[in-house]
This record gives C-alpha cells, sequence and structure tokens, in this order.
DNA sequence: CATATCTTCCAAACCGGTTCGGACTCCTTT
DNA sequence: AAAGGAGTCCGAACCGGTTTGGAAGATATG
C-alpha cells in the first residue's frame, strides 16, 4: 500500500493525502480524519527510502566506530549508543552505525558525500578534538557527548566530571584524609583533564599534596585499576582514598586493596563514578560503593533529542547542557584510621 | 554533483553513465574508463537515498537492541556489533540501530512495515527463539549470529560453544579432576544450553557427576561469577575445577578463589571462554587463563556479509555456519592437587 | 452585485538514481 | 546484396514520496 492506491482508495489526490498525514493546516479537518482513519485501516506507512529522496533529509544520525576495537568494549559507550538508539527511535530517526575500516576520517569524509545521516554524533572526545574541525569543514552538523577545547561552538551535553570529583575530594578531605589518589581513565580524554582538574582544586583549598604520582590514568578497565592501585599502594606514602573514574576501575581497585589484607572503608576509602550500568551497580560491592553518579544512558538520549531539535533548525547555541552528577553516600568512603 | 550534471559535462546519458559505474557490460570500454575518471576528478557519489528508492533495497541491514539495557551493557554485544558495523562497511551496507522503547515485537514490526532494512540480523539467540518466526511471518530475511530449536531455515553462524565446552572438560578431567563446575551465562540463552549439552556428554563420557548444584546460570558478569563461584565452593564437595562461559564470568571466579585462599593452577584449575575482547586479555590474569578463543569481532564481520550475500540471492541453506573454538593452554589448567 | 479573501483540493514538477525498450552503427553470415 | 547479430548508446518511464502554483467554490467585504 502506498500513497497513489491510498488515495485512489480515498477518491482524493496524493498531495492532499500527503498533507493530511503530516498534519498541514489547509486541509479539511474531516478529510484529514478520514484520511488517518483509513491510513491505519490499510496498515499505510510511508516508505522510507521516497520520503528521504524527497525531503532531503535522511531521518538519520550517524556514529562512527573508531577502528580500535576498545571503545565498542567498553559498556560505558555501549550503554550511550543504547541510549542514543532509543533517543533517535524516540524522535522517529534512525541510528547509522559506520565502522572504520580504513581509518576514521576516511569513515566522515564518506558519509558527508554520500549525504548519509544529518547529524554526526561525537563521544569520548578528545583533548581538542580533530574530528570536531573535520566535520565542520565537512559540513556535517556534529552533536557532542562532551566538551573540548577550541573556539567552534556545537551543540553538545556533558557531564560535570570536574565537579563530581571535585566534591567526591572534598568529601574524602572533610572526612580527614590527606592522601588522596585519582584513579582516571585514558589521558587524552577531555573527560579525564576534567577530573584533573576538580582533583586539584579540591586538594589545592584544603592545602593537601597533588603530587603527579598520585594521579594514574589509563584503559577504564578492571585490570588497570587493578594495577594502577597496586602500584599506588606501594608508594613510600600510599593513599589512604582513592577516587575512580569508573565502576570498572573501582573494581579492581578494590582487588588490589583486598589483596593487600586492607578493608574497604575502615583503612581505605574509595569513590567511585557510577554510569548507571545494571551489571555493575555500586550496591552489590562488599562494602557498597559510595559514588558520583550520572546515567549514561539518559545522556545518549538527550544527546539524539538534542540533534533533532538540531534538525528541526534550533540555534546551535542554544543546544548546550552540563549535566550535574549526584553524589551519593555509601559504605565505602569513611574517615581513615588514626595513627 | 549528481549523476545528471556528470552525464552532461561527458556528454552521454545518464543512463550510459550509471551502467558504466556499476560495471554493467554493455558499455564500451573506452567509455568506462572516461566515466570512472570523471567521476573520481569530480568527486561523485551517488545518493544513497535515491539508490535506494530505485532498486528497493535499503542497503541497510537493521539491529533491535532489547529494551532492557542489559544487552548492551554487555561489552561482548558491543564487539559483536561492532563487527556487524565493520563487515557491513566493507560490503557498502549501513547498520541500523533500533533500540524499542515500546516492547521489541513492536519494533520489529516498524521496521518490516516502513520496509526499512534488508535483512534483520539477531543474536543472543534464546532456547527457541520466538524472534525467528515472528521474523518470517513478517517477511523480513533474517541472518543469525547462533542457533535455536525449531524447524525453520535460516542464515546463521554459530560457534560450536558445545565443542568448546566438551573439550575443556576433557582437557581437565585427562589431568585427573573429578569434580568440574560449569559457570555459564543466562539460562535462557541458546548457547549456555550448548555448553550445558558439552559439559554433561563430556562428564558422563569420563563416568563423573554432573550433578545440578555443579551447573550455574546467570548474568555474565562479574559478579555473578564471583557469587556463583563462591556458592560452589561452600557445598560440601566442592569443585576443583571450574569452566567459566566468559571471562567477566572468570574474573569473579578467580576472585572468589583468590578470598578463600585457594591459589589458581595448583589448588583450584579454570578454563575460560574468551571472545576475544581487548579489555579483558587471559594473559593479563595472574596465573594467564587457560582459555577456549573464539572472536566475537570476527563472527560479527561474518554475519554482516552472510547477510549480503542472502541481499545478493543466495540460497539461505548454504549461508550456515558453525566455528569451531580454540582450546589455548596457559597455566590456569592443571592436575588438581594430590589427597 | 462585484470584488477580495479564505478554504480546500489538485495536477504536475521534482528529488536522483535504475532500467526497459528501442535505435543506430558496424561486422559477419549466406 | 540482404539478413542477422553484436556492440553501444539513449529517451523515457519508474521508484514513492513532497512541494509548487494554481483553481474552484464558499464566504466576507465594500
Amino acid at each position: 500500500m502506498n500513497l497513489r492506491e491510498l488515495a485512489q482508495h480515498l477518491g482524493l489526490s496524493k498531495t492532499t493525502v500527503s498533507r493530511a498525514l503530516n498534519g498541514f493546516s489547509e486541509v479539511n479537518e474531516e478529510t484529514r480524519l478520514r484520511v488517518v482513519e483509513a491510513a491505519r485501516r490499510f496498515n499505510y506507512t510511508p516508505n522510507v527510502s521516497a520520503k528521504r529522496l524527497a525531503t532531503g533529509e535522511t531521518g538519520a544520525f550517524g556514529v562512527v566506530l573508531p577502528g580500535a576495537s576498545a571503545e565498542m568494549a567498553d559498556p560505558v559507550f555501549g550503554e550511550f549508543l543504547a541510549g542514543l538508539a532509543d533517543g533517535a527511535g524516540r524522535c522517529g530517526r534512525d541510528l547509522y552505525v559506520n565502522a572504520t575500516f580504513d581509518g576514521e576520517e576516511a569513515g566522515y569524509r564518506r558519509l558527508a558525500r554520500a549525504k548519509a545521516v544529518d547529524v554526526m554524533i561525537l563521544a569520548n572526545l578528545k583533548i581538542d578534538d580533530l574530528r570536531i574541525r573535520l566535520l565542520s569543514h565537512l559540513g556535517l552538523q556534529t552533536v557532542t557527548c562532551g566538551r573540548t577545547a577550541g573556539s567552534l561552538i556545537y551543540p553538545h551535553l556533558d557531564i560535570d566530571h570536574e565537579d563530581g570529583v571535585r566534591r567526591a575530594v572534598e568529601l574524602l578531605a572533610g572526612l580527614g584524609h590527606r592522601t588522596i589518589a585519582l584513579v582516571s581513565g585514558p589521558a587524552d580524554l577531555s573527560a579525564s583533564e576534567q577530573r584533573m582538574v576538580g582533583w586539584h582544586a579540591a586538594l589545592s583549598r584544603h592545602g593537601l599534596s597533588a603530587a603527579a604520582h598520585l594521579f594514574t590514568a589509563g584503559p577504564s578497565t578492571e585490570g588497570h585499576g587493578y594495577r594502577a592501585t597496586r602500584a599506588l599502594l606501594d608508594a613510600p606514602t600510599p593513599p589512604t582514598a582513592f577516587v575512580c573514574a569508573s565502576m570498572f576501575l573501582a573494581s579492581g581497585c578494590c582487588r588490589a586493596i583486598g589483596d593487600r589484607g586492607l578493608r574497604i572503608g575502615e583503612d581505605v576509602s574509595i569513590i567511585a563514578h557510577d554510569d548507571g550500568l545494571a551489571t555493575v551497580r555500586p550496591e552489590a560491592f562488599e562494602p557498597a560503593l559510595t559514588t558520583t553518579f550520572s546515567s549514561i544512558r539518559a545522556a545518549g538520549i538527550r544527546v539524539a533529542e538534542l540533534a533533532a531539535q538540531l534538525v528541526g533548525g534550533s540555534d546551535p547555541a542554544d543546544l548546550t547542557e552540563v549535566w550535574p552528577v549526584d553524589l551519593i553516600f555509601r559504605d565505602s568512603a569513611q574517615a581513615p584510621p588514626r595513627r
């Protein structure tokens, strides 16, 4: 059942039926109801390809996966992608996932030339991310999850990692901790830089050391969390508190602390960032982890909405949001042992 | 630059240019070279939407994410998706990811009605998966990663989990283990059933117990691996060897064993299944884990190729593959301690 | 009553490709 | 020399929507 057949059935023109279904004002209300009813009865759905050709919009958002598989194996990114697909679906758009087998830049160029998507979506922004400039140069509209250095204005949603870490460190310092380590994700990520800024700010406010060896960066995995924590505990003045950038890093951190025979909460405190993944819940830890929380799935949904608004003609400058994180008290952050 | 403009530049008709670019035989070789050269020079890329409308093919494969976020938080699924996107790209197709905010079935029906994809791709098949029948009923071609019960014929790639577990158990039994547990993934998954079959087969061949309490199923996470292993170690006759269905389950398994003060390899043996994720490498464990290996990313790429062949008109019955797994010896599987 | 305006609808053009059914040239066959 | 067949190329139709530029009739305005 296509538009022409539907129109014939109704004794109307294609034009009128199209307008009735798309909510134009110049069609009689009575006629519109008749059309909508018939469309429902005949199970009519407009052909996506035809619509795209006619409107010039593709109705799709694009995500490019980096060639290295590391990002997709990251469950946080997967969850973000799920949110994106969810949000896109709600806005009546598709999510087009492109893997780059021949370099990331080539992937973007292909998409731009074929006009395959309306908006590109970028996540895991690097400090001064080159992709933003490339996309702007290619004339592709872009929405990002995260901010980066540089003067270009683009719609984005960011999570306030800086404030999250700042508040976590403030809490630990307030409890009496004097040596507070930051176990962060990949060093080249904008989010990691934000975390370091927050860490520094809170430490200097309390007059505490921000020695370089107390800051570690690396892949956001249990394995790296374990190794980093072991190394930190081996230092001459080991930290009594750890701020971890993800639940996976925190898992490794806990394991390393357990290996040393230390008790979490009593001997050593931990605050982790929780992205809200169903598979690693802070309450399931022993003891339950104090966390900074922000749902990455919700962020994905919202980014898709921002992209839809951008296509709808909103001013990019209005489409920027920074989400605060919640600090949730549980049992893993307590006062350090008396000496 | 579109086809008409390109044709005008060349002094040819749209027809000839289109045929030259698509490799039809009825165009002079000299002309074809001239056309291809001009297309390259003017940076011409056919408009995706127009092509789709004209051919009736969408050029896209579809994946529906289940409403619950659990699957996307699974890094193994994420890696499979990355492989899918990779393979689709190589075949010149798109990958459409659709989240279902209103029920999985509704998502499939939407895609079918709008003719948005050429082939649906299914993963994480359930035992007797209802989705296959639904899609066949909706007239959507389907390719799956995994097999399921039922008589319908559909293109699929499966990984031989049954044989993997069988060989792992044979190895452990050969080393002298008498009580061998299986720590598996979600019980409703077809792969989990395959593993149980392999486990039973190998145990009975060696005259060993396949008592129900030695088999556990649950989410494929570190947390569940930990809890399951603790429970198994608390049994009256605790196992001396564990076969884990994923690296994450194995992580938890290792932690539980460590908590008990047991040494992996010496006191207790482990064999895990490794999907080839870069973030959890078996060599990084202490000691290095003996594994059954099969790259889930490679599987994703191959599934996309199968889908492309299906669209190309291959017989579905020819598009079925079962991949063997490699058994890789490392240090975590050794003879049990003498009593 | 003539004119302007509004409402409602439609025919035809358009988006940018693919493909059917010739048409023309040149070469071979009988 | 006529007939048949490759080898090339083209005009026009088609895919299924949206959108432009009226047109007809109803209603309001002077």
